[in-house]
DNA sequence: TTCGTTATTGCGACAATATCGCAATAAAGT
DNA sequence: ACTTTATTGCGATATTGTCGCAATAACGAA
């Protein structure tokens, strides 16, 4: 029952921490290379989510993209905080600035996912 | 080179514009049953897009939903507004409030794509 | 109304993304 | 070492959306 140290896992969990960037399945398997399967990858990604290391976002281009928890406590999860994908380079970061939108009456909010692409500061 | 008007468009802008809420292809398909073809559904839907009388929006379900434009002036669409998505009833709609979400200093946006999930009103 | 042009549609093929089932592999405790 | 079983690789499958192309039908002109 107890989960087990992998090579893949700390593979994956390296290239998560060391980038400074959201990345997707597709950038993970280029720098993993046949170090990795797909299906391992999209695994390995979606437990660190449950285990709360990593949160996952939906692009607006459709595609999952994965980043390290940053500045999350133990239990308290904000990631009340927008993505932006440059259209140039395709980097995914996520944007320091917490965002709360206030939500209409009797509504309530159990995902947030802020997207907005444009152009970074080296591409503009 | 201009464009026609076919009753299939009609349709879809029909469903589009009596609808309060943001719809994705499989819920346009389900109304018109087979009286119009999925690659049609999408191609209307993009069109319209084009002449700015629909927006689109990518939701945290990796799906293409759209809406009909409701306050958007004629040259001036301002959609920075966060949509909706009930996970108990599955409806999709626009929230009035209009978000602004600095940057940081060089960035650039072209799209946004706010999408909160949750529980509506009625679901709560 | 009739005709000709061509925008639009239907249909199947195709592409891209993500998940699933299952046998093979390999952590980790004994 | 041995056993247990979490994890992986691989192919199959599901889902969503686009594309190519021949058939159809708007719509303006005659
Ligand atoms: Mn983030
Ligand atoms: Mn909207
Ligand atoms: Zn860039
Ligand atoms: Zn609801």
């Amino acid at each position: 029952m107890p989960k087990r140290n992998t090579k893949t896992k700390q593979l994956i969990f390296d290239s998560l921490k060391k980038a400074d960037t959201a990345v997707s399945q597709e950038i993970l398997q280029a720098e993993l290379g046949n170090a990795a399967d797909r299906a391992t990858i999209y695994r390995v990604l979606n437990s660190f989510c449950d285990d709360g290391i990593v949160h996952k976002i939906i692009g607006d281009d459709g595609k999952q993209y994965f980043a390290y928890c940053l500045n999350c406590a133990e239990k308290k999860h904000s990631h009340n905080h927008f993505h932006f994908r440059c259209l140039q380079c395709g980097k995914v970061e996520c944007l320091p600035e917490e965002v709360d939108c206030k939500l209409p009456k009797g509504y309530h909010a159990v995902n947030f996912n802020g997207f907005i692409s444009g152009y970074c500061s080296s591409c503009s």
